[in-house]
DNA sequence: TTAGGGTTAG
């Protein structure tokens, strides 16, 4: 046959072919559908209005049925089919029609190219959009715009790029839509090289062509260079931007969101609020905002933006209020998350999922599961986030047993492939429960490629168990994998200062420098009657750090008369125990742990957020100080949360 | 005929 035929598709003409020895033998291709289109010098038959009809009311098995009858089907006809059968999810009788399209001499139709490829990808075929691509001769820049995002969706970012500069070298124009996809093509590539270089050659060729007023093309932009982390270049795309609308601002936020600048995230906002009349923010503004207030634990700020949503109706998008859940348990309430979930009229998995991580990272693991069944009774599905979360939650809470079982179910019961982060998460169940042997067998075993994040849980909980060997092995694909993550190097020389390895350490700290890496500086944060102050571990510019220090030194005193012993080991440096105990009395999280005790009256829970893992010594002080201090005090560092309460800590000392 | 920002984890 000559017309377009599927792999894969045996039974595919059965449903038309009751005439077939009427139509044989084959007709020979049409080279310009307007020419050969039989329909366009008669009208519509009864039976394409009948057709047209049916699909509109969404009876697309008659409406198949009528087709089998009708010898002169219209444009406009196949055209609604194909749109049926992307509702209906049909990939069957979507490729029955196609047959029947080219069977009727269709298949050079620029409009009906572009119709089949959106369905195909709808259906998430895209190999058959690529072959309807490939056969059409014509290419309109609707056809060319189609694929792109077809292609883009489905992650193939640089065939995008590739098919674009065929397309300009073809003598096609790019138009406003051609530009939106390419540059989603940038960020959307399964990849590994980064296709950033392009994107900003994309960047030039818009300011060319004089597309920089295009709202739509410079929001993409802005979101291009977020996902780059270039977020200087996004907010200068921003500030350049003649007009702006809800959705440019909503995505410059997003942006200081996801890039860890919740601050400017947050200022943003208050900008958008005071100086602009026509764009309010809408419910996708709030989520950006309220994963800010999240970052920076910022509970007073985010009870201020819930009752905004609240005022503004807002309150009843999910999205929105899954946002807010994780507001809350970030913020240490977790009550309020559990609160706001009651309170839910409808949820979705991303509401369950939410829940589910918040007590996660609360170490309630047990209770974290419960959820899940809970959401599994309730007859949502979970999802892969579903996994991820509850496994995560089984880990912080050393849920070995009920972690492994879970993992099983994943595919047996809920047809979910583990990913990365899945055995990610595993390893740093098995690593942190000083099964270590085991944590590299799961690596050894797995059926995809180990990814960053499962040899960085490893190397995580060789840190934690000081076990060199392995931590050796685990760095060295690390560096390889990625070696501008200094985070990795740091873990490594804490290994070897642990081990007493001073010249080994000395050489990751050369390697650090040589590569023009630097350690993230810890960073304390806490919000006081609704401002928020921060401290590193140096801070020069506090006008209170004096007063601070002098009042960690005396609190150590009193608390190593009480039993507290200084943890040194976390102190990359071979000095005397003198010096390193000074080094480690000025990390940030105690400087922030001095300042609450100054600042929040009695009785007032201290609640302090910190940028790294908590380190055992500011772990062990907190300890002691919530005991003979009689404090309360929450931290959250960049794990999970630690609760201290008389002189015990949440974590059972197990993160 | 086609388009832009957000949702959970790590």
């Amino acid at each position: 046959m000559w017309a377009f035929q599927f792999p894969q598709t045996p039974q595919l003409h059965s449903h038309f072919y009751t005439n077939s020895a009427a139509r044989l033998p084959p007709k020979p291709p049409p080279i310009f559908s307007v020419a050969v289109n039989p329909t366009t010098t008669s009208s519509p038959s009864n039976n394409n209005k009948l057709i047209q009809s049916l699909c509109k009311q969404g009876n697309l098995k008659q409406a198949l049925e009528v087709l089998s009858n009708e010898p002169n089907p219209t444009q406009h006809t196949y055209e609604l089919l194909l749109l049926s059968c992307s509702h209906h999810n049909s990939l069957s009788d979507a490729e029955n029609v196609h047959c029947h399209l080219v069977d009727n001499g269709f298949d050079q139709d620029p409009f009906l190219a572009t119709k089949l490829i959106n369905m195909y990808t709808h259906l998430d075929s895209i190999d058959h959009a690529r072959q309807v691509f490939d056969k059409t001769r014509r290419r309109t820049i609707y056809v060319w715009n189609a694929l792109f995002r077809a292609l883009t969706l489905a992650g193939c970012g640089e065939e995008v790029l590739d098919l674009y500069r065929q397309m300009n070298r073809s003598g096609m124009g790019s138009d406003r839509f051609s530009y939106t996809y390419v540059l989603k093509a940038c960020v959307s590539s399964y990849g590994v090289v980064s296709l950033l270089k392009h994107g900003k050659e994309i960047h030039a060729s818009i300011l060319r062509h004089g597309y920089d007023r295009i709202v739509h093309i410079m929001t993409t932009l802005i979101d291009m260079y977020a996902r780059f982390g270039c977020v200087t270049y996004a907010s200068f795309v921003f500030n350049e931007m003649a007009v702006k609308n809800v959705v440019s601002w909503s995505a410059m936020i997003a942006c200081y969101a996801r890039n860890g600048m919740a601050f400017e995230a947050l200022e943003l906002f208050h900008e958008m609020m005071t100086e602009t009349q026509d764009s309010s923010p809408n419910s996708v503004t709030m989520v950006s905002v309220l994963q800010a207030c999240a970052a920076l634990a910022a509970l007073e700020q985010g009870k201020l933006i819930h009752g905004y949503i609240l005022r503004r109706g807002l309150d009843s998008i999910l999205p929105v209020v899954s946002a807010l859940v994780t507001m809350y348990a970030r913020c240490g309430k977790l009550e309020l998350s559990q609160r706001v979930f009651d309170q839910m009229d409808k949820r979705d998995v991303v509401s369950w999922n939410s829940l589910i991580s918040s007590y996660g990272v609360h170490g309630f693991g047990q209770k974290a599961i419960q959820i899940f069944k809970e959401m599994i009774y309730h007859g949502v599905s979970p999802s892969s986030i579903s996994f991820v979360s509850v496994l995560g939650a089984c880990s912080h809470a050393g849920l070995i047993e009920e972690g492994k079982m879970l993992f099983q179910s994943m595919r047996k019961e809920h047809m979910i492939g583990p990913s990365v982060e899945h055995y990610a998460c595993m390893v740093d169940l098995l690593g942190r429960a000083n099964k270590l042997e085991e944590a590299a067998k799961i690596i050894e075993d797995m059926r995809i490629e180990p990814g960053p994040k499962v040899w960085g849980s490893l190397l995580g909980s060789c840190r934690i168990h000081c076990n060199v060997e392995l931590a050796e092995r685990a760095s060295k694909r690390l560096f390889e994998l990625e070696p501008t993550n200094a985070g990795n190097y740091v873990l490594l020389a804490d290994v070897y200062a642990a081990a007493n390895m001073w010249d080994e350490v000395k050489s990751v700290k050369k390697l650090l420098e040589a590569r023009g890496l630097q350690k993230v500086p810890g960073r304390s944060w806490i919000e006081v009657k609704r401002k928020m102050y921060s401290f590193v571990s140096v801070d020069e510019f506090n006008p209170q750090a004096e007063q601070l220090h002098a009042l960690l030194i005396k609190l150590s005193t009193e608390m190593k008369e009480k039993g507290y012993v200084p943890q040194t080991k976390v102190v990359l440096y071979d000095l005397d125990t003198q010096e390193k105990e000074r080094i480690v009395l000025g990390h940030s999280e105690k400087l922030a742990v001095a300042f609450g005790l100054i600042n929040t009256s009695k009785g007032e829970t201290i609640r302090i957020t910190k940028n790294l893992r908590l380190c055992e010594d500011c772990h062990s002080f907190t300890k002691f100080i919530s005991k003979f201090g009689n404090k309360e005090i929450l931290v959250r560092d960049v794990n999970r949360f630690h609760h201290f309460h008389d002189g015990v800590c949440s974590c059972g000392d197990y993160w």
